[in-house]
DNA sequence: TAGTGGTCTAGACCACGTG
DNA sequence: ACGTGGTCTAGACCACTAT
């Protein structure tokens, strides 16, 4: 077992004892707790632990970490505010995952005016490898030209054609993705990608405008022509602020709302 | 001086040291921290420390309260997080406010496509006092007929003019409040409400949705007839969850684009 | 009863900002 | 040099869950 303080990462990701030299104008000073946070949040990205698992005790990780049991309790803190571990008195401490009822609406804020959120049917329109587009590229951080998966999919509630999405996912990430293993989830997208594709969503970007419908748009989505639609543009992250997803969505807000909390 | 632990509020909120009875159906425990956290917000809201005012030191609310310094920084930790407090190290530990550059853009989510987010110039078209109409009275939760602040304005980018507000709020809390007031400020509104009213907004929900300009609306915006337009809808909150104000914004998209993080 | 996270304390020392 | 918040530790005890 090797602690953080002896091991080589003490020279780069110091430790909180007194720093040689003169005051860099840029500080790099990072305290024990946020290097164990790293530690954790590298175990997460790897898959040490499952979405869905406990991760080891506080006791049980201050040991393996060579710290006291406040040090990592404080790293875990910020990891559970953000929403990458969740607590359980008298469990333990759990991966977060989203095939939970608990995170079923963070990412998903389109709600009926009257009555309570609900989950919407998906249909599968298309799923397909291409080479992504400059635009996409660039948003994912890829070369222009790499693969990447796009999906295209209707969100409904009640039988009511509600949001058209188009996906495109970084291509390297979702091998083997197709309409069919879409199709037979059961569960939000999310939840396969993390479990079926180690990768987790962790935080989106999103810029909301509001469009008149133009002619696929409105088919797709039983409205006139012309009729106002919000249109949603995702990016969303993972782990160590990767980019993984750019998602455009066009929303039908008659008896919907886009819900949003200013905290 | 008297301590949490002695006064009579222990009896009703009381301490974490072993309950007596029966386990109750709602668990009724609440921790020392959050006890403080209850006593310091109170000050808060009670106007005990202004904005952009430094309060006690954590040793000094330690003392007051009777509990360790842990404690208090356990509650004041919890308030910062929900950008009631800012810490600044070195410094203390301030009542945050909307006069401050850190906090102009936390309630302004409409961005200019390029560039950065700029602050709009606001032109009031309105300030009167009248009855309130049944419906902002149901959300201000004040009977109807009672009397509120209708406020219009029109807020513009470089001459642009970007987003047509309604602004609906509690009439006892803002009386003399005028056009003239409104227009001579300088700074955001809501800098104005807690530096000359003692109401400051702590948090809001918006229900979002796309609709097209009517007539007034497309007026006043310049734009057609039927051009889609963003419809914010605004409930905003102060200290203990009441809700002082109900906004309806109507937001031009074109150039602009309603920015939202989800963590 | 045992194990987990949650709370509270007391004390030492560090980083930062201001005189 | 001083005061503030920030970090870290060690230990005690409480609340909750499972067995």
């Amino acid at each position: 077992m090797q602690s953080v303080r002896d091991s080589a990462a003490t020279t780069t990701a110091s430790s909180h004892r007194k720093q040689a030299g003169r005051a860099p104008v840029v500080p790099t000073f990072s305290p024990l707790y946020r290097q164990i946070k790293a530690l954790i949040t590298r175990s997460l990205r790897d898959g040490d632990w499952k979405p869905g698992e406990a991760i080891p005790s506080e006791q049980m990780l201050a040991r393996r970490y060579g710290v006291s049991q406040g040090t990592v309790r404080k790293a875990i803190d910020e990891l559970a505010a953000e929403h990458l571990l969740v607590r359980r008195q008298g469990r333990g401490t759990f991966v977060a995952s989203h095939n939970e009822a608990r995170a079923q609406f963070r990412f998903l804020r389109l709600r009926p005016d009257e009555g309570e959120p609900a989950q919407p049917e998906s249909r599968i329109l298309e799923c397909r490898r291409l080479r992504a587009p400059a635009e996409i590229a660039r948003l994912l951080r890829t070369r222009p030209g790499e693969t990447a998966v796009l999906i295209r999919r209707l969100l409904a509630f009640a039988n009511t054609p509600t949001v058209l999405d188009e996906i495109w996912l970084a291509g390297g990430r979702f091998r083997g993705l197709t309409a069919e293993r879409l199709s037979a989830y059961r569960g939000p997208m999310y939840g396969l990608f993390e479990a079926e594709f180690g990768t987790r969503m962790i935080r989106c970007e999103e810029r909301i405008r509001a469009v008149a419908a133009d002619g696929s748009v409105a088919d797709a989505l039983d409205v006139p022509l012309g009729h106002p639609l919000l249109l949603v543009d995702r990016l969303s992250y993972t782990y160590n602020d990767v980019a993984v997803e750019v998602r455009r969505g066009y929303c039908v807000t008659s008896g919907f709302h886009f819900f949003n909390e200013l905290l």
